[in-house]
DNA sequence: CATGAATGAGTCTTCATTCAT
DNA sequence: AATGAATGAAGACTCATTCAT
């Protein structure tokens, strides 16, 4: 709204710029596969445009990870503000992890395929460990979980969100396994099985 | 033309199917892809050869598939027999589930290639989770788990061996979540976060 | 015309190299470009089939050479049993070395092109030269040239074949310059100029 | 806005030139490839510049194809003056057309590769021959070389520059030919091979 | 004049799949 | 049944060339 007189050339870069974002971000989800071709023809611009923006599928790959895990990471602090610590962990894995989750299967799968995948890969999963760090270190000052937890550990078993079943109520497969999380975040004690 | 009553035709045959499975679950373990012509000349059999046996691409991954799903169910009696209930779980766990899911990796992404993959690896899942409902049963009957839990909740948390670190010690990484999980299996009552 | 009943697969893959060999030698020597796609379009089969008998252009452009390389060693028994020396080596030189270089020009570009080259061209080139030395022995012998020619110096003096200018009378040219030469190969002692 | 009466822009402009053609000649040297995005990049200027200043590839090749062949020319009448004309042949061949018969492998390639690139090629063999021709006219006239030689075919002779192998000693080989070249420049009569 | 983003044709290469033997 | 040659579609990637700023 604001006038914006400003090179339109530069402003059509930036669109283009967008427009593969968005078309790769759909590949991913979709399919998991990621075809140049087919994302240039998705986003209407041509192969040589995606290659300047992204030089390999790697750097694409990329750009449409760390756009999610940057929201991930920046939430947190706005959570903990505004809701208890319990709460806070419980919208963060709810309303975000588990959508990030949905979308990353793909992005794990297309990280491998683009082959030393596995750097990138694990710094994200490292900066959204971190994230998690902050609410169990919330959690922990309130007393509402021990304070020993390894945030690796409870990441880990997060992982189970990559399995949701689709067909059955996301919702409620959701709470089941953060009630058993929790549970053991909760309990003080070693549990040797 | 003298002895050799059996057809040996149908040895080679039999000979040739394994050949082709050893090949294709090399293949998966290692890089995740399946070529057919790669896996032809692995195995020393002719393309066609492979089609007779596996119609399609998913069908020989399912054949790969399921002998591993075979063998982490049967060997569940066993345990449950050889060991205290306690002591099944996490050797099922740490010594059978793991090494699962590390192949299974590769194994998921294969069966999202080959199209409509779903199916085929829901099934699977729902399998395994039969078996894991055997050991909680056998749990709870000893009372060192809580008798309500959800089988497939706790598959799920166990989905997170899927994230293990290569790169760390595996084995504290599966104790360290046998143990948050083992926590929460074990303590009675709702922990609403 | 004689009866072939004899898999006549395998003699359409003999057909098929023999139809790529002469659709590269083609392209070759029109443009010294080799690409697997045009080829394989000009010598009507899939670019598939390319690969399967010449997996990399190296290769391809090597049994090209090859075959004019044979050609040009083996000439040379002949000749030197039914000419006399001198005319055993001008006809090599006119007769088939002029027209080796000919082509020689785009398979050297093109071996430079499929990277590695070098190698594979010195090879022909020492072949080359071997079949040279041994005009030259003949020619020693009866004291048309002088004997402690080097063959390497003679074959890069015939080098200037690669510069005949197409436009102009290619006999006269080369007369001229096997002239030159054959002055050179003939006079004794040291001209140093 | 002070001083600076010729323009900067121009100055400018002959300076992109220049670093167009140094980045050029070097990309020709290396590999014989030239791309004009490369060699924008290489030169930092952007490739419209480049067509600003070559219309084509051939323009661009032929530009440091003729700084290289008037060099040769230009050194003729200086060492016809410095040396007797015996060795001011031996000179220009070995410390001049050698060298440039190492760079122009690349410009050869290059400008086949730039379509009909006959004409131009043509035009400085043309030129070159003319530098050759005033040696040997200088040579004719002391006698140390008949007088009815002809340049073009001695030029052709020298085409075996062309072959030196890298990996043996180029001084050697370059002292070889010329020795055998200029017997039969010396000699007079016909020698019939 | 210079810049460099965009385009898309063209080349390389791999694979699934068919089919004659 | 088994073989493996052939096919061609599909995706990766590079470059020449244009053009708005």
């Amino acid at each position: 709204m604001t006038t914006e007189p400003i090179s339109s050339r530069r402003a059509d870069t930036r669109r283009n710029r967008e427009r593969i974002l968005a078309a790769a971000e759909q590949a991913l989800a979709e399919s998991g596969e990621i075809s140049f071709n087919a994302i240039a023809k998705a986003a209407g611009v041509g192969v040589g445009t995606i290659y300047r923006h992204f030089p390999t599928s790697e750097a694409l790959v990329l750009a449409v990870y760390q756009a999610e895990v940057r929201h991930l990471i920046e939430i947190v602090p706005t959570l903990i503000e505004t809701h208890p610590p319990q709460e806070a962990f419980r919208v963060w894995v709810a309303d975000h992890l588990a959508h990030y989750m949905a979308t990353k299967r793909g992005l794990g799968d297309a990280l491998r395929a683009a082959a030393t995948g596995g750097e990138v890969y694990n710094r994200a999963y490292e900066e959204v460990t971190v994230a998690l760090a902050a609410l169990l270190k919330a959690n922990a000052e309130t007393g509402t979980v021990r304070p020993d937890l390894n945030p690796r550990t409870v990441m880990r078993g997060l992982g189970g969100l990559l399995l949701l079943d689709p067909d059955d109520d996301q919702r409620a497969q959701i709470a089941d396994l953060t009630d058993l999380l929790w549970r053991g975040m909760a309990t003080p004690g070693r549990a040797t099985p």
